[in-house]
DNA sequence: TATCAACACGAAAACGTTGTAGTGAATCCA
DNA sequence: TGGATTCACTACAACGTTTTCGTGTTGATA
């Protein structure tokens, strides 16, 4: 690559000093009419633009944000992504993207990394595997030093900063109510292992809401799946009950329209046979047929916010006191669910 | 924020020069044995760790890598992001993530954001809006300088740089071909508006194709979607045709999808009356019914050797003369173009 | 006792920028 | 003519590193 014009370089042409080109270029009235002038047009001519590094290093200030997350092919935390970006870029700043790709080892290495003065802030959704050892030593150390963070979707409520998570317990109650309202009885729930807060969350509010509704919770009813097995054999085990549930309750959208699937295959009706309810990240629930009712999730939204707290908290406006955001869901009924029309 | 610990700090604590905390810390045998370990531990306690900022300013070298593209919320560039990431990290690069959202003037602004130092170089996939300007003049000031610039996917021929393309032209007569060889003989294209290279390119192979097999090409069988307007009104203008095709070749997800909708509420069999295939670039294809035979595109494969190319140009490992690497589309062949078990 | 090497450390430049605090010359006022 | 003021510019420190080139002290050698 060629040399980059710098102030220095501009200096010895005119045989000025750096500060005057600096000053020229800054339209200063220190420096005369014409010595400005001809400064700039050669600055320009040269594309001149000032080193964002040198500007960084003496602010002490990089208008930078990390993110850290688990995965970016996902559609859920591209869009969380989305709405970082945009609040990021509205407020000056920009964003550098890392992938833990659910590793503890890699999230380490990216928080080292991230926090060595190349960003002034990091907002993070934490790896599964984090989450399992439950070794969260490297936010600890952060947190000390007064390291501006922001913890979203998978967050760990012990650790003293800035959240925004999805109301995983209202999505889990407002999925099942809506069932119940439709005239479900027997309510299986697809979800995952424990260890896994959003699905052990959105249970909570699927009990919620059959308690609510007087009726027990048999967990018989209740499949824990295991993302790395094969899903289909897993999710089948549901049509194996003696008496086959009326609707499914999927956390996420995967494991509902494999559901369907399979439903379909052995020749139950949907809605009418079985209802089916998913929560939704992506683009599927709109394609599968019939389409399927979904818990929606607000993904821009929870970027924005996150990205609002992590900014304030590094400017230093906002309240002192560590927010926690809840994003609330939404429901968005297709005919998975719905008879008539 | 606390301060951050520097090697001033260290050097000022034990009345030392920073020379001296530098080499201590670096293990260099110019130090005595006991002044490094005394310097060592204390670094460790309060966790130094050198200022990147810094180190990147006096090496000249920032050891990441830009990526611009139109939009994240979409599955292809998530996967291609997610190559970028793998090779760039293996190579001890990180990466900045900047979205260009389509629009000229953004895409600008960040090239110029990424490009004063803060990068060593940058991959991009052009927004439309630009593609439809002509407009590739914040490029060429790049190339002019030599800047390391690698295109992906939106690229532009008259630009001297390396590039990555998935094979279009190639796809789109994969595509054709298939739906010829199950016996197709009124194929019907939904394409993009012609200014959007990848449609345009896809349909010259399906034209190829089609023309191989001796048949013309029927321009009322192409149809030329607006993405800013109802897709479903567009597309359903296939079923108004005379002769109602027996197979629909979509050049992508989406209007697949929703044509395999369509004809299946009009009543069509598929794929019996109509067959359907369309490009992926997502996880629909897979959850349709029937589920979609698609043309897929292999993203990170585009991603790991965008970034090799950019990492050997800014290393200068690798050849000189640019290179435009050509990644190849598979076919997965589903129900939605398959008879028979 | 003069010479030299080894040892253990420090000074300073360089990366590119900005801003404060000079500085020398011209101009002004009385 | 002497002092103050303005003008147009320069020097320098600072941000945090690394690295080259000193430099003073010690101990050994001839």
């Amino acid at each position: 690559m060629k040399q980059k014009v710098t102030l220095k370089i501009i200096a010895k042409e005119f045989d000025v000093s750096i500060s005057t080109v600096s000053k020229a270029l800054k339209n200063s009235n220190e420096i005369s009419e014409e010595v400005r002038e001809k400064i700039k047009a050669y600055a320009d001519y040269y594309n001149y633009k000032p080193n964002s590094l040198a500007l960084q290093l003496r602010a002490q200030k990089t208008s930078v944000i990390g993110v850290i997350i688990p995965e970016i092919v996902h559609h859920f935390f591209s869009t969380v992504i989305d709405g970082i970006e945009e609040h990021a870029n509205k407020r000056g700043y920009n964003v550098m993207v890392c992938l833990s790709n659910e590793s503890f080892e890699k999230e380490v290495s990216n928080i080292s990394v991230l926090t060595n003065g190349s960003v002034d802030g990091v907002i993070v959704s934490i790896a599964r595997e984090t989450q399992k050892k439950e070794d969260y030593n490297h936010f600890e150390m952060l947190l000390k030093d007064g390291f501006p963070l922001v913890l979203f979707d998978r967050i760990v409520d012990s650790l003293k900063c800035d959240k925004v998570i999805i109301d995983d317990i209202g999505g889990g109650f407002k999925a099942a109510n809506h069932l119940l309202e439709i005239g479900s009885k027997r309510i299986a729930l697809l979800t995952t292992e424990d260890y896994i807060t959003v699905g052990a969350l959105r249970k909570v509010g699927y009990r919620k809401a059959m308690q609510s509704a007087g009726l027990e919770v048999d967990e018989d009813y209740v499949f824990k799946i295991n993302d790395t097995k094969n899903l289909y054999r897993q999710i089948e085990k549901i049509f194996h009950l003696e008496k086959v549930p009326d609707a499914i309750l999927a956390v996420n959208e995967i494991y509902a329209a494999i559901a369907m699937k399979i439903a379909i295959e052995k020749g139950y009706k949907i809605p009418e046979d079985i209802a089916v309810l998913g929560f939704t990240s992506g683009l599927i629930s709109k394609f599968t047929s019939p389409p399927l009712t979904a818990i929606t999730q607000h993904g821009y939204l929870m970027g924005q916010q996150a990205a609002e707290l992590l900014i304030n908290r590094i400017e230093h406006t906002g309240p002192k006191e560590f927010q926690k955001e809840v994003i609330s869901t939404g429901i968005k009924i297709r005919k998975s669910t719905y008879i008539g029309e």
